[in-house]
DNA sequence: TACATTTGTATGTATATACATTTAAATCAC
DNA sequence: GTGATTTAAATGTATATACATACAAATGTA
């Protein structure tokens, strides 16, 4: 029984749009937490994991800090600064952009591409251990937040 | 049109599991980015907002920090951190409880109170404005996060 | 060309998250 | 009661978020 109502023991909400954004913000702790775990052992966050894949979908072609920027799931978050923790443990490689000297080109390497391959199947089967949907309502759930956001 | 795969710009995903977590995240950097903006001219974060409820629905009774972590949205978070900055704004009160004196009673000031007052309706318009969705696909989608938590 | 404006990235700072460790008080076992 | 264990809260540390700001390179304009 996973009713937010007794996972944070509030009675009610005021009204439901309310409601649905705290069910928004403890659902995404609670997909946030299992994802830490599974990320853990491999030396990664979330948000670098999330990095990699931006970089992995490039598929060898070099990209800048903004456009990761723009892609990344938190628009709030840092590029440039996670980029350079990727940087340093040699998941990625960044080189002066000879066309625009102010831009960065940032390419995956081989040791992260092997990484990703690492995660994959654990990623996946984790996702579906944690999210206890049939894939017609998980479509469905897709389908809203898209709306939501308008 | 917002479907996750433009404002990402990830063409596919592998599986709509796989999907619908990055939606969530993405949904609640945007939900999140929102509640940021509103609160900021009050000095307070979206955490420190949501202890503030979470000792409003005490009705006066005091609350102990490990009930109030028990009960916030992100369950890794830090009650007895948030707690002392609300102290410090003048927003709660917290006095050893005599009974434990292992434990702290924390409880809401009228300060916190009237804060709490001034915000309710500019928050209900807020979360009203920031989530398209008609009122039936509310509810749909609060049952579809209580049910993937399982 | 000279200078202002814009753009791409990096850096600074405060807050929050994630987790390990510490400390003191309460409880349990004997 | 003494010592071990558990519990409540605080603290330590690394990372990330949320902004503001700085800085250099590129662009626009007179």
């Amino acid at each position: 029984m996973g009713k937010i109502e007794d996972a944070i023991q509030q009675k009610e909400f005021k009204d439901p749009f309310n409601k649905v954004v705290v069910n928004l913000l403890y659902t995404h702790s609670y997909l946030v937490t299992s994802q830490n775990g599974l990320l853990k052992p491999f030396g990664i966050s979330p948000e670098q994991y999330n990095v990699l894949r931006i970089l992995r979908g490039q598929n060898g072609e070099p990209t800048t800090v903004s456009s990761i920027q723009d892609r990344m799931l938190n628009k709030m978050s840092n590029a440039s600064r996670l980029v350079e923790k990727l940087k340093i443990k040699g998941l990625v490689e960044r080189t002066e952009c000879p066309s625009d000297r102010r831009q960065v080109d940032i390419v995956i390497t081989e040791k992260g591409l092997e990484l990703l391959n690492r995660l994959q199947n654990q990623v996946e089967r984790a996702n579906q251990n944690v999210i206890h949907l049939t894939e017609p309502e998980v479509l469905q759930l897709n389908d809203l937040l898209d709306k939501l956001r308008g």
